[in-house]
Order: C-alpha cells, then sequence, then structure tokens
DNA sequence: GTCTATAACCGGATAGAC
DNA sequence: GTCTATCCGGTTATAGAC
C-alpha cells in the first residue's frame, strides 16, 4: 500500500518485527484463547476449538503460539496490566502500609476472578520447575518483576518507617507472600472466594506487624534470616555456579 | 475427575480382600513405574512402556491405576514410609529442637533424593487444586497426617518449651514449612542441591528462634494470626460448609 | 521470507470382547 | 482380570500460498 511498506527491519539482527497482518491474526487467536479458558478451563479448551473459533487452522494457532502453554504467558502478562490498571490510580491517595498492602491484594483477586477456574489448572503447568512457566524462570522474569515493582510502590509511597536493609528485600518477600495468597485462591472452593479475602485481610495484619516489629533489636537476627530467604531464591532461578545479579540484567 | 473416588484399589469388591493374584500383579506394576520415574522422570515414562515392562497389557495397568497420576499417590506414601524409616530411630536420642528439627527435614531430603527429577514433574500435576493429587486434597489426607504426626513428635520429643496455644497448631505450621521447603528442593538445580540443605540449616534457626520469641507477650498477637492461617488453610480441603449455598457443582 | 493448511504421530484414556 | 481396538487432543512435519 504505501510506498515504504517494508517495515524497518533490521538488516542483521534476526528480524523480529511482525507483520500487520501476522500481528492481527496473533491477536485474534489470543483472544479467543482467553475466553475459552475463561467459558471453559484450561483442559475443557482444546487447541483445534481455539483455532477453529479463531477461524484458522490448528497449524496457525501453533505457528503464532508454540504450544498450548505459551498461551499461558500471554495470560500473565494480561493479568498484570489489569492489576495495574487496577490498582495503580487508588494507590496515590493512601500512606497507611496496611491500606495500601490490603489494596494491592484485593485488586489482585478481583482482577483475577474470571479466570479462577482457569488459574487452578493452570497453577499446575506452571509449578514444574523445568516449564517455561513456572513463576521462578527465566521466561517469567519480566513480569515477576513488574509486579515486584508494584510491591516496592506499596512500601515507598506509604509512610511506614522500614530498615534500609529490610526495605531492599521487602519487595521480594511481598512478592513471595503475594504467591502465597494466590496458591491459597487457587485452591479456594468458597463461594466468592471470601476465605481468600478473609485470609487476606488476617495475614496483611500480621505482615505489617512484624514489618513494624522488625526494627526491634531482638528481632534483628530475623530480619537477617528473612533476607537469607530471598537471596537463596533469587539464586534459584541460575543453575548453580553462575555470579550473582540475576534480575538486573536485560538482554 | 469424579470426587467420590475414594480408593484406587479395583473394583468395587464385594469381598473386602482383594485376590492374591490381582495384589501382585498391582505390585509389579507399581515398582516397574517407581522403577521408570526414576530412570526416565514422569514425562519420559510412558503407560505403555510401564505395561509393556511389567509384563502386562495397557489396559491391565488402567485396571489396576485408574490414571497416570494416580501412581504418584502410592508414590507419596512410599516416599513417607522410607522417610520415617531413615529418621524415626536417631530422633530418640536428641533433645534439642534445632536438631531434630534440621535432622528430619534433612533426611526428607536425603530419602527423596533418587525421585528429584521426578518430583519436579510430579509437582507439576500434584498442584492441580482439582487434581487428588494435591497435598490439600481430600484424598492426600492419610499421607499428610502421618507426616504433620511425626512433626508433631519432633516438637513433644524435643526439650523447647512451647505455649499450649501454639503447641496445637505448630506441627500443622511446620508441614507448611517442610511443604516450602519441598518446593525450593525441587526448583533447586544445584550440584548435589547443596542449597536446599543451605536453606534448611538457615531457616530452620530462624523457625526456632520464631519459636522461642513466640512467648513474649509482645508477640502474642502475631501468634494467634499464624494459628488463624493454619486453619483456613485446613478449611481450603473442605468444600465450604458454612450454610452458604454452594455455586458450584462436580460434572 | 511470511503465513496457512492438511495430514500425520504420539501417548493418555476408555470400551468392550473374551 | 486381561486383552485389543479405538478415541481424543497436544504436537509436529510438510507442502504449498502469498
Amino acid at each position: 500500500m504505501s510506498p515504504s511498506d517494508v517495515e524497518a527491519t533490521p538488516a542483521r539482527a534476526p528480524s523480529k518485527a511482525p507483520t500487520r497482518k501476522g500481528e492481527n491474526t496473533r491477536n485474534q487467536i489470543l483472544e479467543t484463547a482467553l475466553r475459552l479458558f475463561r467459558e471453559r478451563g484450561y483442559d475443557g479448551t482444546t487447541m483445534r476449538a481455539v483455532a477453529e473459533e479463531a477461524g484458522v487452522s490448528l497449524g496457525s494457532a501453533y505457528y503464532y503460539f508454540r504450544s498450548k502453554e505459551h498461551l499461558i504467558q500471554a495470560y500473565y502478562q494480561r493479568s498484570h496490566d489489569e492489576h495495574l490498571q487496577d490498582c495503580s490510580g487508588r494507590l496515590g491517595s493512601e500512606r497507611d502500609l496496611e491500606a495500601r498492602l490490603l489494596l494491592v491484594l484485593r485488586s489482585k483477586i478481583d482482577t483475577s476472578a474470571p479466570y479462577h477456574r482457569f488459574a487452578g489448572q493452570l497453577f499446575r503447568t506452571a509449578s514444574d520447575p523445568d516449564s517455561p512457566l513456572s513463576p521462578f524462570s527465566e521466561e517469567s522474569l519480566p513480569v515477576r518483576r513488574q509486579a515486584t515493582e508494584l510491591l516496592q510502590r506499596v512500601v515507598e509511597g506509604s509512610d511506614a518507617k522500614v530498615t534500609p536493609t529490610l526495605a531492599q528485600e521487602l519487595p521480594g518477600l511481598l512478592w513471595l507472600y503475594l504467591m502465597g495468597i494466590i496458591l491459597f485462591w487457587v485452591h479456594d472452593r468458597s463461594t466468592e472466594c471470601v476465605r481468600t479475602y478473609r485470609l487476606i485481610d488476617r495475614t496483611t495484619e500480621l505482615v505489617v506487624r512484624v514489618i513494624g516489629l522488625a526494627s526491634m533489636p531482638l528481632l534483628r537476627p530475623l530480619v537477617k534470616s528473612a533476607v537469607v530467604l530471598t537471596t537463596e531464591l533469587r539464586r534459584l532461578a541460575t543453575p548453580d555456579h553462575l555470579g550473582e545479579a540475576l534480575g538486573e540484567e536485560a538482554p
């Protein structure tokens, strides 16, 4: 159509830029998949059904998404985007740490609600350490980092006093806490997931209290141990003898 | 899938005892499966291979084990038995809580070592809340209870002073702690899983210290919260019996 | 080189004959 | 209780179309 229809394809680098057409098809497939996941759950959604409802062939679906699981990575990103959009604005007007934390956690559950059934089955594949979908995996790092940044904002935007040592590790610890809540949620069969909300209320209170106590001299060693814990967890993603500083590198 | 299948044993046997013949075949299949799991991992082991190496047909394998996943339940039980046998005797001569806890945790990792690869893939299916293999599920209750009892012995056989409230919930909390360690372990790619052992050393110290501090009046509310946590967790296994109409039904 | 489609393959699971 | 035959769905190979 346009004379420079050629797109800015780099000469040497592997052409990552997809054509407009492909982009549309890809989106169509993704939207269809997420809808079917919501309607029928993960296992109930066959790749054949996704392809058919998206109006493409099975082969095309696999052209755009290497596997059924790769559709999940897209879900992670979307889930986080919706979470961010839902709670980001409301964070501005609140200074109390517990209130901020509550807001963010509840928002995560709120926005994830339509995917509750799906998330359960999802969690299965996600907890295979070998799967690129493990929340600890290399591939999940971008979303994980974004989520951790949100939690960092929660802490830094509050009026809570946190010792520097703890402040540095706190977002990572809170991400871990969030993972625990989500793990509870996917198992939660109560109506409207009231149990999860109750758990959030009670544990958040606990967490904030612990943070408050962390400056007590007597508890100093505990803080130290908690920091060690996150360090170990970060190392988990790296295969043994590699140095430090994962989580900071961009390709 | 069907929530009401209590046992993996074949046939709704009108007579109680399974036939000797069947018992043998069943064992043969199970041993073969566990060996192949060790040698090739979970995904690498096909039901066809299990059947073939066990000298039975595919259909027979499915006669004894409703699904590939049901073989895992058997692994749970065996793993716990080996754990118990490995550490039970050595527990008698030690009174220090940290030492006792260390012993039990290390023993769990020691005895599970041959199944490391398998356990990783296993964890996948095990964390589907709908799967009967979820550690929180009804079906897993017997093994879970046995494991909790072991942890109860760890506490009660020690010379640590624990307030009655905490003492009652501590085994459940420690079981949760053990689950966390195992979760770390299945992700651990370090040689000989040194990181897991290091994590055990460091967190056990932390855990014991927290237990020691739990009697401080200032920390009383924290203990209360922790107890609430286990209560909520226990409820997860039960399908919402609190008078509310259940919006979900099993097909 | 980008995209689409058809026809397999493989392994988990089931039906039903014996 | 044991088998064979078959289904079903994720995945792959491959042959073209644009």
